[in-house]
DNA sequence: CCAGGCTTGGAGG
DNA sequence: CCTCCAAGCCTGG
């Protein structure tokens, strides 16, 4: 088991990993020592890249909301979908997922700042600024590859 | 057992 | 446009 934090913007980005396997992200006002993994650090300095060539410990069968972090994992680079979107497809409620997403042990590799509520950006632990940005830097490099 | 939580859609001003 | 509110879930405490 690995630990090590990266820069994002103002944060400091802990990453709990093994391998390919991530067990936990979290942001932090202060630093840890170590590295984290390449696709991370990518990520985090403003490459789009798929963070989905990792694999979080939240999409391990039987863990709690599994499936919808399954569904969330799916949502590629730049991309977003509301937290109604995804609940009326998994045939549960818009709470539930926010719940889900508030416990999502891995954010990134479980990219739940794509999750949007209906009216705006809706929430994110612990600073909704993070989401924001997160948003802000995909559809920034997203724009500049099609106009 | 029980209340929460990163919501939502509808009612009413 | 805005505020208020209950439905509704299922896990952790």
């Amino acid at each position: 088991m690995r630990e090590g934090s990266c820069r994002f913007l103002l944060w400091h980005v802990h990453v709990h990993w093994s391998g390919d396997l991530v067990r936990r992200v979290r942001f932090s006002p202060l630093p840890l020592e170590g590295a984290v993994p390449l696709p991370i650090r990518r990520y985090c300095a403003g490459f789009p890249g798929d963070l989905r060539e990792l694999q979080s410990i939240a999409l391990s069968p039987g863990y709690p909301y599994s499936t919808v972090y399954r569904r969330v994992w799916e949502i590629p680079y730049g991309r977003i979908e509301t937290y109604g979107d995804i609940a009326r497809e998994l045939d549960i409620s818009p709470r539930l997922v926010g719940l889900a997403m508030k416990r999502n042990p891995t954010p990134l590799v479980i990219p739940c700042h794509r999750v949007v509520a209906r009216t705006g950006p809706g929430g994110f632990t612990p600073d909704p600024a993070i989401k924001e940005a997160l948003l802000a830097m995909e559809r920034r490099n997203t724009r500049c590859l099609s106009g």
